[in-house]
DNA sequence: GACATTACGATAGTATTACTATCACATTTA
DNA sequence: TAAATGTGATAGTAATACTATCGTAATGTC
């Protein structure tokens, strides 16, 4: 059985919910695919209005700009990340070996889906590891940090740091370990896709590369 | 006594050497400050030129656009950064000392220079903490990659990477611990000032803390 | 069944951005 | 003395990032 995820994203982010209606669903959907295929800077309402059939203006009652249309994406990313934790993590009381799942969860691609209702998995994830940062890295942060909109990331970065915290209760810096390796997971994912050079990935281990270099890692940290 | 830095910048990033003219080092050294100032997408050729003193055309005889002036401007911090590692691991003989440097170096601001014909060391590691990931950040990484405009970063990554390797013999994974060292000790420092949830900062430790952190981190993955 | 609301498409228009081109003039160099 | 170089001034263009208005079809409400 197929079926479209939903999470409510946060209210300040868009002007009307694309979720409501067929026309902000497509414009969602389409601008993973667009965003995605052109990257963050090539990417305009216009060609986006015209990938969906309709108008700019129709896009702009859904997003103020481009680059809230990019939180948008980027906190559903977070909240399905959030979400697949949880799931996978059912049933596993070691926190050692929430830990381990967790990692993998966050080095390789997410579960591809089968539907074509449903966002480009594949897609969404490159985006996500080329773009995310530009949704914070940006003069205004602290300004738009006041509306929660990046609470969805600091959820799962509390998520994960608690589950390191519980295995080592010791640790004085869960918190940015957490941070530390849910960005590393995306940079190492990166690097070792464009500059490989930056990293010790062959054509080898090439699959499981930022796997084995983050586990290693945090348990070496970890004790 | 005071003096400037200059070092040898890749050609294919400029049109003209900004070195070589009295218009060149100013356009450089204000938008170091302007970039601080704005952000780098409000950051345009003709706030820059107002700014200097000149036109726009006369900014587009440097610089093809805003991309290659920041590729410029980080090129020359990994250059020098580069340079004071260089020169601050003089008669350190053990590799565990040296590693306590270099994390040093990362994790705090650079020395001020008293001159104001340099450039404003403060601004300058303010830009590359939010804005240097958006030189390779981009679509048409590999295309530019080809023209070596990275590598002053890899020269860098390499002879950190280099420490770690002699500093532990068996460590499977120099490179990408370098990359991550360098990388993490910007994001630290961004998120301690903005998005400080996101770390274990405290109203204590705030001046140490990333150094700390990454100490912390780098000797546990090394042993 | 009349009426209001909403969602959208169509069209138009503006300020800014990101350039490119040309020409005149001053200074340096050969 | 001529040629080359660097700059300023000015003009112009295509694209970007919006904002505003209007008509209309579909949907919901009294």
């Amino acid at each position: 059985m197929d079926f479209k995820l939903s999470f409510n994203v946060n209210e300040t982010i868009y002007l009307r919910n694309p979720e409501s209606t067929e026309l902000g669903k497509k414009i969602v959907k389409q601008s993973i695919d667009l965003i995605y295929e052109l990257g963050f800077e090539a990417f305009t309402f216009k060609k986006l209005a015209k990938e969906v059939g309709t108008t700019e203006a129709s896009i702009y009652r859904y997003f103020e700009n481009k680059h809230r249309l990019l939180l948008y994406i980027i906190n559903w990313y977070w909240l399905f990340m959030d979400y697949l934790i949880d799931f996978q993590l059912q049933n596993i009381n070691e926190n050692k070996q929430k830990l381990k799942t967790i990692i993998q969860i966050l080095a390789n691609e997410l579960p591809e889906s089968t539907s074509g209702l449903d966002y480009n998995k594949r897609y969404l994830n490159q985006i996500v590891i080329s773009e995310s940062s530009k949704v914070y890295l940006i003069k205004d942060v602290a300004e738009i940090n006041k509306n929660e909109v990046f609470k969805p990331y600091k959820d799962l970065c509390a998520k994960i740091a608690d589950v390191m915290a519980l295995y080592n209760k010791k640790y004085a810096f869960p918190k940015s370990l957490s941070t530390t390796l849910i960005e590393t997971a995306h940079q190492q994912q990166f690097f070792s896709q464009h500059l490989p050079r930056l990293t010790d990935v062959t054509e080898k281990n090439k699959k499981k590369f930022t796997g084995q270099f983050l586990e290693d890692l945090v348990f070496k940290v970890l004790g």
